[in-house]
DNA sequence: GCGTGTGAACCTCTTCACAGCG
DNA sequence: CGCTGTGAAGAGGTTCACACGC
């Protein structure tokens, strides 16, 4: 596998097509075209041809794409073929939720183990895990050698739970918390930023109304 | 005020400035410069200085940005200086801790009710608020004008939540649900999508250890 | 004939660097 | 002198349209 520097948005388009393709596996399709890819995925033709010609030759003219063969391809770019665990750092009403809702559908990830700095919780069922003290954070993250760590603690505490994992050898985190955190260079941090989502969802809805 | 069109990103970004701004105005600061504003978002002061002169001159050569009138102008622009309502469609796990979790912070919005189609939750709480049955969303929309709804249903049900809201009268919908779903040009659809986040890490995790 | 892979044109967003104003 | 606002240059991503292979 050649190492090709790529955009977020194609990667983030991988994702959809790697969705669409365990979709088209389940109906029992064998093979797919860059339209069908496309439809789904709400984008043009040319331009999944165009992210999946940066990596390699998948398709067959005149047909398409074999269905199995692409999904494996795709999972190896994302380097989803074997998902790294997943923890959740926080047991408050939305760590708790995703613990119990799951990751079904996705590439394979699992929540592994969730944990609170609240004696209270500590032992508590989220789903079919309990609820583990904070300081044990370090030693599951040297366990597994890689993991990705979910921040959804409470307002204000976001940057001692990512200065806590950075600590302890994590790399890579996704952040529920509504403050932007500080992070080394070699740590990767996204967001899931519901506040800024509704704020672009009121911007369209109140331009519309302008035009009209 | 002039209508503009303007893109996606820098809206995002503005959302992120009327955030900072906020904490500004609660830690007492009254003048702000890109360059604070940049390192806040990290990104470039340059890249403010655009975002925000597309709109008007709000600030002042050699001093910088007025933290209260730069906070208006914003959520001028942004239509949230009236936030619309929220709605939940969804009682599951996501859908309550959402609600429960609230919406601090943020431009003032507040989630207005739940809605689900079990009637063994019709009438339980989440939080403060009674889980209502589902069949009462049309009037609920139709009683405020303008209503973003967040659909957090069991998976393979979005569509149909969808249709419904869309029906009702809802064009602002923001999704948890996995699958793409399908809606008419004039509502818009937002998806939060943690599978396709946990990728992305993945795959910059997975790119980092090829590099070194 | 059909659908992929891709050069080339196009378009959009970002960065640079500096004039101009307070 | 400091910081904004912005023309101009640059970088990056998208769309077009067609040659090529099945």
């Amino acid at each position: 596998m050649i190492a090709v520097k790529v955009s977020e948005k194609s990667i983030r388009r991988l994702s959809h097509y790697a969705r669409c393709l365990r979709l088209a596996k389940i109906r029992g399709e064998s093979i797919i075209t860059s339209q069908e890819l496309a439809t789904n995925c709400g984008i043009s033709s040319a331009a999944v041809r165009r992210d999946l010609s940066i990596y390699g030759e998948f398709g067959k003219q005149g047909s398409g794409y074999k269905v199995d063969d692409l999904l494996v391809n795709i999972e190896n770019i994302l380097g989803t073929t074997d998902p790294p665990s997943v923890i959740i750092v926080g047991a408050g009403s939305i760590g708790c939720a995703l613990m119990i809702s799951g990751l079904a559908g996705t590439a394979g990830y699992t929540y592994d183990s969730i944990f609170d700095n609240d004696p209270a919780k500590i032992g508590r069922y989220c789903g079919e895990k309990q609820i583990r003290p904070i300081d044990e954070i370090s030693e599951v993250i040297r366990d597994k050698k890689e993991v990705i760590a979910v921040i959804a603690v409470s307002s204000g505490s976001g940057q001692d739970a990512l200065e806590m994992l950075v600590d302890a050898g994590c790399n890579a985190i996704l952040s529920f918390a509504l403050e932007p955190l500080k992070a080394p260079d070699n740590v990767e941090v996204r967001y899931v930023e519901v506040s800024t989502e509704l704020d672009v969802l009121t911007h369209s809805m109140r331009r519309k109304e302008r035009v009209n």
